[in-house]
DNA sequence: TTGCCATGCCTATAACTTCAAGGTATATGC
DNA sequence: GCATATACCTTGAAGTTATAGGCATGGCAA
């Protein structure tokens, strides 16, 4: 089971954490892909060969709005979370609590867990 | 984004599952099925189909130990997790910490997470 | 008897995501 | 000139879940 891929847990993560931190304040890819890293404490690296499709499915959603900007010759695309994108966040919040929250049912030793 | 196939936040999830209940008590296939469904409150439900593959592979790393019973005309396979089986249900279980934990960081609006 | 459903095992295909590696280009430092 | 960091992007491989089915037995009803 050693996965190398899709490893343990990932699977919409990186989704929900790009939408969330686009929800405080715009920022570009790459800045995007060292947030999460420094953001979870170094618990979590996602590579930009995971942001950028992320980005780009999410825009394409209507989920997120970018604009162009130069900064110190560079040439950056900035993402902010639009409504539509806060409603998405908002859904995986509720999904990722219903999942965690029934994981930790079973791992605390839910005896019987009928009633 | 609509998953139908490996949808959010389940990679991992029900190799876990299996590991905790079975490290609790032996269970045959079409049971854990139902146990799965009914521990999480149905929550999370699985089909045959993702629990048969699980239960092959880990009795072919050794975590897992099985032994043929005859029940009422039907044969059961019945599955117990082995020593290996509970030290991978610990190291899971702290994977698992350690991806919910970070994410939790970052929901709940990490200041400026820097130092 | 016949038919149907629940039990109980199993497999194959499709779909989706993450990961690693590479490609392009500019600015800076040596 | 050359290497590194920034900044965008794409491609291919790997792994997991979901859906749908196949096979077989027992119990129940018509």
């Amino acid at each position: 089971m050693a996965r190398k891929t899709n490893p343990e847990f990932m699977t919409g993560v990186p989704e929900l954490l790009v939408l969330r931190l686009l929800s405080d304040r715009e920022m570009y890819g790459y800045e995007l892909v060292q947030a999460i890293e420094t953001s979870t404490g170094e618990a979590i690296k996602v590579g930009e060969g995971v942001v950028y499709p992320i980005l780009h499915a999410l825009e394409a959603q209507g989920c997120l709005a970018s604009r162009r900007k130069a900064v110190e010759g560079r040439m950056r695309i900035y993402y902010s979370a639009t409504a539509a994108g806060k409603k998405r966040l908002g859904a995986l919040m509720t999904e990722w609590q219903r999942i965690t929250d029934a994981v930790a049912t079973v791992v605390r030793g839910s005896k019987h867990a009928k009633a």
